[in-house]
DNA sequence: GCCAACGTTGGC
DNA sequence: GCCAACGTTGGC
Protein backbone atom coordinates (compact mmCIF):
# COMPACT_ATOMS: atom_id res chain seq x y z
CA UNK A 1 0.00 0.00 0.00
CA UNK A 2 1.70 2.84 -1.39
CA UNK A 3 0.52 6.83 -1.03
CA UNK A 4 0.97 9.19 -3.90
CA UNK A 5 0.24 13.43 -5.31
CA UNK A 6 -1.75 13.45 -8.90
CA UNK A 7 -1.78 17.14 -9.44
CA UNK A 8 -3.93 18.71 -12.14
CA UNK A 9 -4.81 22.40 -13.29
CA UNK A 10 -8.34 23.03 -12.33
CA UNK A 11 -9.45 23.61 -15.43
CA UNK A 12 -8.25 21.52 -17.49
CA UNK A 13 -9.46 18.22 -14.71
CA UNK A 14 -10.79 19.56 -11.17
CA UNK A 15 -11.39 17.77 -8.77
CA UNK A 16 -15.34 18.66 -9.28
CA UNK A 17 -15.05 16.71 -12.25
CA UNK A 18 -12.98 13.76 -10.94
CA UNK A 19 -15.85 13.25 -8.51
CA UNK A 20 -18.47 13.09 -11.03
CA UNK A 21 -16.98 9.86 -12.48
CA UNK A 22 -17.48 8.34 -9.43
CA UNK A 23 -16.49 5.08 -8.73
CA UNK A 24 -16.22 4.24 -12.69
CA UNK A 25 -12.88 6.69 -12.04
CA UNK A 26 -11.27 8.06 -15.10
CA UNK A 27 -7.49 7.60 -16.36
CA UNK A 28 -5.00 10.05 -15.38
CA UNK A 29 -4.24 11.03 -19.29
CA UNK A 30 -1.70 13.24 -20.34
CA UNK A 31 1.64 12.86 -18.65
CA UNK A 32 4.66 13.02 -20.57
CA UNK A 33 6.93 12.81 -18.22
CA UNK A 34 9.00 9.74 -17.20
CA UNK A 35 9.75 10.28 -13.88
CA UNK A 36 5.85 10.85 -13.63
CA UNK A 37 4.87 7.52 -15.76
CA UNK A 38 7.51 5.16 -13.46
CA UNK A 39 5.65 6.57 -10.36
CA UNK A 40 1.97 5.61 -12.08
CA UNK A 41 3.78 2.25 -13.13
CA UNK A 42 4.54 0.97 -9.76
CA UNK A 43 1.01 1.96 -8.35
CA UNK A 44 -1.40 -0.59 -7.58
CA UNK A 45 -5.13 -0.86 -6.96
CA UNK A 46 -6.10 0.52 -4.05
CA UNK A 47 -3.08 2.63 -3.51
CA UNK A 48 -4.06 6.22 -2.25
CA UNK A 49 -3.25 9.42 -3.58
CA UNK A 50 -4.00 13.44 -3.05
CA UNK A 51 -5.50 15.04 -5.47
CA UNK A 52 -3.85 18.45 -5.94
CA UNK A 53 -4.73 21.39 -7.88
CA UNK A 54 -1.72 23.34 -8.97
CA UNK A 55 -1.20 26.81 -10.69
CA UNK A 56 -4.00 28.94 -9.70
CA UNK A 57 -4.75 26.64 -6.17
CA UNK A 58 -1.76 25.43 -4.85
CA UNK A 59 -3.86 23.10 -2.67
CA UNK A 60 -4.76 19.74 -1.64
CA UNK A 61 -8.54 19.20 -2.55
CA UNK A 62 -9.17 15.46 -2.02
CA UNK A 63 -8.44 11.85 -2.13
CA UNK A 64 -8.43 9.58 -4.15
CA UNK A 65 -7.56 5.58 -5.06
CA UNK A 66 -6.24 3.56 -7.89
CA UNK A 67 -8.98 1.63 -9.60
CA UNK A 68 -6.70 0.38 -12.48
CA UNK A 69 -2.96 -0.43 -13.03
CA UNK A 70 -0.71 1.38 -15.47
CA UNK A 71 -1.95 0.59 -19.15
CA UNK A 72 -1.37 2.30 -21.77
CA UNK A 73 -2.79 5.56 -22.63
CA UNK A 74 -5.83 5.78 -24.91
CA UNK A 75 -5.28 10.28 -25.50
CA UNK A 76 -2.02 9.59 -27.52
CA UNK A 77 -1.00 7.12 -30.37
CA UNK A 78 2.25 6.44 -28.71
CA UNK A 79 3.11 3.02 -26.10
CA UNK A 80 5.84 4.82 -24.90
CA UNK A 81 2.74 6.24 -22.39
CA UNK A 82 1.00 5.06 -19.84
CA UNK A 83 -1.76 5.53 -16.91
CA UNK A 84 -3.30 4.41 -14.46
CA UNK A 85 -7.17 4.96 -13.32
CA UNK A 86 -8.03 6.93 -10.33
CA UNK A 87 -12.03 8.06 -8.69
CA UNK A 88 -12.70 9.90 -5.99
CA UNK A 89 -12.64 8.49 -2.39
CA UNK A 90 -13.57 12.02 -0.22
CA UNK A 91 -12.69 15.66 -0.12
CA UNK A 92 -10.40 17.10 1.98
CA UNK A 93 -12.88 18.84 5.24
CA UNK A 94 -9.96 21.63 4.38
CA UNK A 95 -8.11 22.31 1.71
CA UNK A 96 -4.24 21.75 3.00
CA UNK A 97 -2.26 24.87 0.34
CA UNK A 98 1.10 24.15 -0.89
CA UNK A 99 1.74 27.21 2.08
CA UNK A 100 1.08 25.02 5.18
CA UNK A 101 3.14 22.05 3.28
CA UNK A 102 6.31 24.58 3.20
CA UNK A 103 4.96 26.12 6.60
CA UNK A 104 5.24 23.03 8.47
CA UNK A 105 9.21 21.31 9.25
CA UNK A 106 7.52 18.17 9.44
CA UNK A 107 6.92 18.10 5.08
CA UNK A 108 10.33 19.72 4.15
CA UNK A 109 11.38 16.35 2.25
CA UNK A 110 7.98 15.78 0.80
CA UNK A 111 8.50 15.78 -3.11
CA UNK A 112 6.11 18.59 -3.70
CA UNK A 113 8.17 20.95 -1.46
CA UNK A 114 10.73 20.16 -3.75
CA UNK A 115 10.16 19.71 -6.98
CA UNK A 116 7.51 21.81 -8.14
CA UNK A 117 7.63 19.88 -11.85
CA UNK A 118 7.04 16.46 -11.12
CA UNK A 119 3.11 15.94 -11.61
CA UNK A 120 2.63 12.71 -10.42
CA UNK A 121 4.64 11.78 -7.05
CA UNK A 122 4.96 9.15 -4.26
CA UNK A 123 3.90 10.29 -0.85
CA UNK A 124 5.75 8.31 2.66
CA UNK A 125 3.32 7.41 5.03
CA UNK A 126 4.27 10.33 7.42
CA UNK A 127 3.72 12.97 5.22
CA UNK A 128 0.20 11.73 4.18
CA UNK A 129 -1.01 11.62 7.82
CA UNK A 130 0.68 15.09 8.39
CA UNK A 131 -1.25 16.07 5.54
CA UNK A 132 -4.69 14.59 6.70
CA UNK A 133 -4.00 15.93 9.98
CA UNK A 134 -3.32 19.52 8.23
CA UNK A 135 -6.57 18.92 6.42
CA UNK A 136 -8.77 17.72 9.07
CA UNK A 137 -9.52 14.74 7.25
CA UNK A 138 -9.06 11.05 8.05
CA UNK A 139 -5.98 9.84 6.60
C1' DG B 1 1.59 37.56 -16.88
C1' DC B 2 6.33 36.62 -15.96
C1' DC B 3 10.07 33.81 -15.78
C1' DA B 4 13.09 30.17 -13.49
C1' DA B 5 13.63 25.47 -13.52
C1' DC B 6 13.34 21.53 -15.74
C1' DG B 7 12.67 17.98 -19.44
C1' DT B 8 12.94 16.82 -24.22
C1' DT B 9 14.53 17.14 -28.90
C1' DG B 10 17.61 17.05 -32.51
C1' DG B 11 21.90 18.60 -34.89
C1' DC B 12 26.51 17.67 -34.80
C1' DG C 1 27.00 11.12 -26.56
C1' DC C 2 26.97 16.03 -25.94
C1' DC C 3 24.68 20.14 -25.47
C1' DA C 4 22.13 24.20 -27.39
C1' DA C 5 17.63 25.32 -28.41
C1' DC C 6 13.18 24.92 -27.43
C1' DG C 7 8.75 23.97 -25.00
C1' DT C 8 6.26 23.36 -20.74
C1' DT C 9 5.23 23.61 -15.96
C1' DG C 10 3.93 25.92 -12.09
C1' DG C 11 5.14 29.21 -8.26
C1' DC C 12 5.11 33.87 -7.62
Amino acid sequence: MNYWLFKSESDVWSWDQQVAKGDEGEQWDGVRNYQARNNMRQMQIGDLGFFYHSRAEKEVVGIVTVCAEAHPDSSIDDPRWECVDIKAVRPFISPVTLAMCKDDPRLAEMVLVNNSRLSVQPVSKEEWEIVCELGNTAP
